[in-house]
DNA sequence: AGCGTCCAGGAAAAGCTTTTCCTAAATTTC
DNA sequence: GAAATTTAGGAAAAGCTTTTCCTGGACGCT
């Protein structure tokens, strides 16, 4: 490992460049009335030098830090990462550096590091993660804005940008009725998780609306393949008649159709399977292929820095904002080879 | 959202509690020799005020931003998440922050950050991600220290600390002779990979030091279910006699298991199945669960901030760092109910 | 009473940049 | 050729905190 030596500051390139600090700066940033020739000999010191801004002092100055914080609620997981993802991407298309938080569901933790952001001035927090339920805000009266992605506050004057579950419902069970499914069954997660809720009451409310009734109760279980087993078991030994299962995700979908296929109906042909989130390792790994509805949490975080950083720039949003899921298809609905 | 105000300054806890901003940081940091009634005053004050110190402002005077960057080579994925975990981790508990940067594989992107970062005066910085080979070192003559983990640097001057794979491997085959299995092939991921090429070249090292033939040649292929399922097709119709695999991953273990069930092999009474990564959502849903090797990379991205840790405080350490990687025994290779 | 110590707290510099305001020189205008 | 502009660049303040050094008073000792 290379000595690491003293980082070099603007007096420095002043000094080699033969100008003052002020023109320096000025010469650095493309401010001021200057020569060009003075202009390049700055940056040329600049680049002998290895200078780079030191951020911190200019920001002393700026006000801002170009940097915004991202905490988690729950430990960092698969739903959190292709938000924060999105949201690393929107941001740092506006040079902006993004503080990574892993809160661990630990209230004390996450104040510990809401402190420790606001101590570094960031300019703006976004707040992500999964819960059973809407979460409380971490914060009230903060001095910089506040974002919450998939997971949303409690508080209605906060700004939360969560997928449209009960859109994506629709969209899963108006496929299965076009391709011309009747009998629909819905296999779910934890009763008291509220994405099962909305996800179980949304499939209700669609199935009415198109005339028809649930082919069976829906199940609700655990986000678990083993559970989609199991609640196969439980519809055919209780001789329920079915030919499509909307699953309340692509880990139960995946139990369903092994377990499908192992009791020997054929998917999709006597029945066809659709999951939720499109998690690419289960669905292209299953047997068939599953059709699944995608929240697009790369898209839902994008949108959420876009609106911090409108925010951050004075114009505020509030309120709960929807981010459309929509449909992928690939072979539990469809008979292509 | 509630309208930003400014943040406080020292200098108004300092007037709000009638003393001079000297005494005021003196008191809030535990220096100086002042009255205890006088920082009880002071503290008072800074709670009144919402103080919170302006790091920034801070470290320009310490030197230090008690701050490092994490870069990753490819994108975010499923192998530097834990790294990260972990690395956020050890670095939380030192009260040190982690600026994220993802660099997606675009090399412009990389160097673009590792100047954002050292224009931040972060710490250190930890480079990690997933690539076929070791890479290039990030910059030469940086003034941070800088850890590769997970990945490794091919200059054998920088500090690496990368998953003990050949021992890892050892352990798998230890295993499946131990339990009386003597007829074992390797089934693993793309030749050209890294990953691939170790675990194979141990397995068969393995293999000849406990006196054994491989039961066919090593099968490259992709790190996919589809390709574990593929593969074993390929050796039941070349009529191979094997009554163990040692898959390169856990998702080709998976489609291993799957086609030989198909097939009417029992698993793991005819063929036990040894899978790596250990990656819960494969290992624990695929049927029989499966026996796996762990890579521990939280346990990796702890060392790996531990050492950068300790580069930062002046004990630097060069070249590559194994961490021992464990065996997790499933029901892939046992008869346990 | 006079001197030396100790204590509490203040003043100011340092750390790095940016920005505002000035000055001196160069150029234009009449 | 003198006055008015323009231009290039410098000096210094501001932004926030910490640290060093200093002062004035209280206290203890002979």
């Amino acid at each position: 490992m290379a000595k690491p030596e003293r980082h070099a500051t603007i007096t420095d390139v002043a000094a080699l460049a033969g100008v003052s600090v002020g023109t320096a700066s000025k010469a650095l940033n493309g401010r001021g009335s200057l020569r060009e020739e003075t202009r390049v000999r700055v940056r040329e010191a600049a680049r002998t030098l290895k200078f780079e801004v030191n951020a911190g002092a200019r920001s002393l100055h700026s006000g801002r830090t170009y940097t915004v914080g991202m905490i988690t609620t729950d430990s960092i997981g698969r739903f959190s990462i292709p938000v924060m993802l999105g949201a690393e991407d929107a941001l740092g298309a506006g040079q902006m550096s993004v503080f990574l938080c892993d809160g661990r569901d630990d209230p004390i933790r996450e104040q510990y590091y809401v402190k420790t952001l606001l101590s570094r001035r960031v300019d703006g927090i976004i707040v992500t993660g999964r819960r059973a339920q809407s979460r409380a805000p971490i914060g009230v009266g903060l001095p910089v804005p506040v974002v919450y992605a998939f997971i949303s506050s409690t508080d209605p004057g906060d700004c939360s940008v969560v997928p449209d579950e009960a859109g994506g419902t629709r969209k899963a069970i108006d496929h299965l009725t076009a391709i011309g499914r009747t009998k629909i069954v819905h296999i779910t997660g934890p009763e008291h998780h509220h994405s099962a809720q909305v996800r179980s009451a949304s499939t209700q409310e669609r199935l009415a609306e198109l005339g028809l009734e649930p082919a069976a109760a829906p199940l609700f279980g655990a986000w678990s393949e083993a559970w989609g087993r199991q609640a196969v078991g439980i519809l055919l030994t209780g001789g329920a008649d079915f030919d499509a299962v909307f699953c309340g995700s692509d880990q139960i979908a995946r139990g369903v159709v092994d377990a499908l296929r192992a009791a020997g109906r054929r998917v999709p042909r006597d029945v066809a399977v659709v999951g939720f989130d499109n998690w690419d390792v289960m669905a292209e790994a299953a047997q068939p292929p599953l059709t699944s509805i995608d929240m697009n949490l790369e898209g839902l975080g994008r949108t959420a820095a876009d609106m911090l950083l409108a925010a951050i720039n004075g114009n505020p949003s509030s309120g709960r904002q929807l981010c459309p899921c929509h449909l992928v298809i690939r072979e539990s609905t469809s008979v292509t080879p």
